[in-house]
DNA sequence: TCAAAAGTGTTGGGGATACACCCATGT
DNA sequence: ACATGGGTGTATCCCCAACACTTTTGA
């Protein structure tokens, strides 16, 4: 599968001149703060089927108080920026992803009151694990789904992060095989269609899809089926090597 | 001296009490430290016909005295991102980058004695430039530049960036335009394909090459010749709008 | 028996590769 | 003239989009 690659946008900034005397030494960047963020993805059952969305929390201090805004915390001295991801993830989720990737570093000068870069991460989340907790309803309180279509405004640079991230996911699904990361162990290869036409925003072929993804090494048929209201559907499971 | 602690991606790790009443709010992560790094990519003639290359600088201070690293400084807390890249980048080589990008946050808690994140870009540079400046002879000190196949042992996990920095331009050659930032504004299309093998390691087919490059709109005729030992070859020069 | 989803077969266009071949120039 | 790189033509293969078609189930 192959879609359209995207170019990221790196403007050149002129070379700005240094006040020197101002630090003594290298390396006192002390107004610096560093936060990691991760743009979090499942899918969930809408009336239209299921859409793609992604938790946002509610910010509780100021700037930017009440307002809707990416899930995230200031990075530990102690920990890798792969642990604060997945620390900030399961604070707001509870649930473990199937997949987390580093995806970019913001770090402009006025995206924040104080000097903040964010190291944000993107993240797929089991569609079931997301239901399950839902109905449990043990779910993190100022935490709400959205549909990547209709995210509100959000605070700091946050929109232009998720946009990125959204971005990334279409982009890598075309070529990979993340897709996994959203499905149970089990599924039949419509369900699978749709995960793809719900991320890519297009249909698919359902027998062009068949062939393309049963020509590959990557799914591996069970002797199990799923049955519905027509033809039963046989089952498939991702092959965990290669 | 902190103990280094390695975290998968999926280890939840709980959040660390914060000792010390040196502040009681979140987002004094006062031990952290944020370095800009570059890996820059020329093309230098070489015996066996131009070779990727790239720069590096000779350590002057501990850890890693005398070792070669990438070349990199302190984020200052008035410049964005790109702005610090751009400087680092000038004071190597005092010379605009071509292309310019960033690659990835290297932040792993034991890769330096203090806990330093890295935020590393990759550039390109236009060969002509580069080697003005050699036969000019302003080039800064303790910069050498080695063949991308022969990096030596460099201090910290910059051996691992530069290669990481490597994959990617071989891969974002393949599908992008950047090699035109190798070159000067008027190349022939030859030129252009020696570009292409020395970035990727291999030979390519010239009918086919030159087929490709012709029938997209990247690349635009001009009415000059390059001269030589041989039937005169037209010039080109990169299409500047989409 | 019919609707709908599961699954198969067939065709054709476009891009990539391989390679035969002609063209223009310096020596 | 001839060697060498510049440049053109063309056949083949393979991937993949399009779509007609058959199969299997629940109702």
């Amino acid at each position: 599968m192959r879609l359209a690659r995207r170019a990221s946008a790196d403007e050149q900034v002129a070379r700005r001149p240094r006040l020197l005397g101002v630090s003594g030494k290298m390396g006192e960047n002390d107004a610096i703060r560093v936060a990691v963020s991760t743009v979090i993805f499942s899918l969930r059952s809408a009336p239209e089927g299921d859409r793609l969305m992604l938790p946002l929390v509610r910010r509780t201090r100021e700037p930017y108080r009440g307002a809707w805004a990416l899930p995230g915390g200031w990075l530990d001295a102690a920990e890798n920026l792969d642990a604060a991801a997945s620390r900030t993830l399961a604070e707001t989720t509870a649930l473990d992803p199937g997949y987390l990737e580093q995806l970019y570093t913001f770090g402009d000068v006025d995206r924040a009151p104080s000097r903040t870069i964010s190291i944000v991460y993107w993240a797929l989340l089991r569609s079931d694990y997301v239901d399950a907790q839902r109905s449990a309803s043990d779910a993190p309180e100022n935490v709400e789904w959205f549909d990547v279509d209709a995210i509100p405004p959000l605070a700091f640079d946050h929109n232009r992060i998720a946009d990125y991230a959204l971005d990334r996911l279409r982009n890598k699904v075309g070529y990979s095989r993340i897709a996994a990361s959203l499905l149970p162990d089990e599924f039949t290869l419509t369900e699978l269609r749709e995960v793809y036409e719900a991320v890519l925003g297009r249909r698919l072929d359902p027998s062009n899809f068949r062939r393309l993804l049963e020509g590959s090494d990557e799914l591996v048929p069970t002797e199990s089926f799923r049955t519905g209201k027509h033809r039963p559907a046989r089952l498939y499971r991702y092959n965990a090597d290669a």
